[in-house]
DNA sequence: CCAGTTACGCTACGAGCCGTAGCGAAAGCT
DNA sequence: AGCTTTCGCTACGGCTCGTAGCGTAACTGG
């Protein structure tokens, strides 16, 4: 996964402990859930990880590039069952985003490390490539799914297919974080139902489908 | 806006300065300009606002609330002009979000309080009724508009409507954050059409539609 | 005008965390 | 062996936090 920084010059000497790396990311996990993203200190981290503090800065800069490293673990386990339809397909997906953010760890994690971000472009890569991209992945497959199965139209040029694909990431991953985090409502079966109608059929479609099935 | 904790008892000695009081927010902004949100420190505000430390803590419990009731401010600027249409008036909330977002200081600070608000409750709630309801007029509005002109089908049972408008709130919000501060792309013109044409349309007619007008 | 009440500026303080330096010991490689 | 790098540990200066204590300022009611 090429999570910690690698060591500055080549190899030679005493190689660094990988049951130190898995140990310090569950610590850290494990203070997200108990403390949330501003009480957990490295510190403590490395308590909890039975190993001394300056070998959490051998490794990482700063808190934000530890919590990002060891949310990212947890993205790795997402993937789409093919489920036969487009419409199926996009449920998945948002109930495995959704289950994800439903996470104390990840939820009080993600925004705090996508708002560091803002002010900080090579944190902002690590995440798109961490987090940002395992997400992206389940979009794109689904996407493929339903173009083969002629749901959904071919695009010829890839420039233009890029961007559709970015669009439609964006609303999915977004309307999940902002339901999820923001609205701090749950996204359950019937949620994802719901949005599923207004991405298919629009607007129109999605206010005329009443609460039933 | 009832933006300041109220002091504890009733009137009777000096009353507290609204000239702090504007001072104070206006330097917390520019604090976020100047520093993110992360290296913000409370003495560094005061020492801007021309105030002393103490009179900041009269005032807020810390600094995320400080930070929640600054950025609240630039909140109330949202417009919506009736531009005569759904797609329009769609396009516009889009492009006034996008302008908010695009400001450093909210860039910086609106993440930075969800997460706050994820382990925080009273805060979570002071969020949701100082910028999230600020945001939420908006399409509130735009939706009772389409509904006038026959655009979007009238919901009779209260309950279901309520649910639409927070379904359709969570996708365009949603959207645009994570356009604007998670991928870092940028919400021009052109992907305010091609968001709108998803969301009137549904996904087949965004992807059919190529880039020309 | 004068007592009562509240806000203000200022100073000082203990507490906690940050990130680093310096040390001796351990664990690999050639 | 000798070299190289990591490890645990201790200690440190620097910064921020949030509060306490004081004298002063501003406004109210008798």
């Amino acid at each position: 996964m090429q999570s910690r920084n690698t060591p500055p010059t080549r190899a030679g000497g005493r190689p660094r402990s990988a049951e130190a790396d898995t140990a310090i990311l569950e610590a850290t996990r494990q203070a997200l859930v108990d403390l949330g993203w501003t009480k957990l200190t490295m510190g403590d981290v490395a308590t909890r990880a039975g190993v001394a503090k300056t070998t959490l800065y051998r490794r990482w800069a700063g808190k934000s590039e530890l919590v990002v490293d060891a949310v990212a673990e947890l993205f790795d386990e997402l993937e789409l069952p093919d489920s036969g339809s487009l419409a199926a397909d996009i449920e998945g997906v948002v109930l495995q985003f959704a289950a994800l953010l439903g996470r104390p760890e990840t939820k009080t994690a993600l925004m705090a490390v996508v708002a560091e971000s803002t002010t900080d472009e090579p944190l902002r890569e690590r995440v798109r490539a961490s987090i940002v991209d395992r997400q992206k992945r389940l979009v794109l497959t689904g996407r493929a799914r339903a173009q083969a199965r002629g749901e959904l139209p071919v695009e010829p040029d890839a420039a233009t297919a890029a961007v559709t694909a970015d669009l439609i990431f964006d609303v999915i991953a977004g309307a999940v974080v902002h339901r999820a985090l923001v609205s701090a409502e749950p996204v359950d079966r019937e949620w994802a139902r719901r949005f599923t109608l207004l991405i298919l059929g629009g607007l129109a479609a999605a206010a005329a489908s009443g609460p039933g099935a």
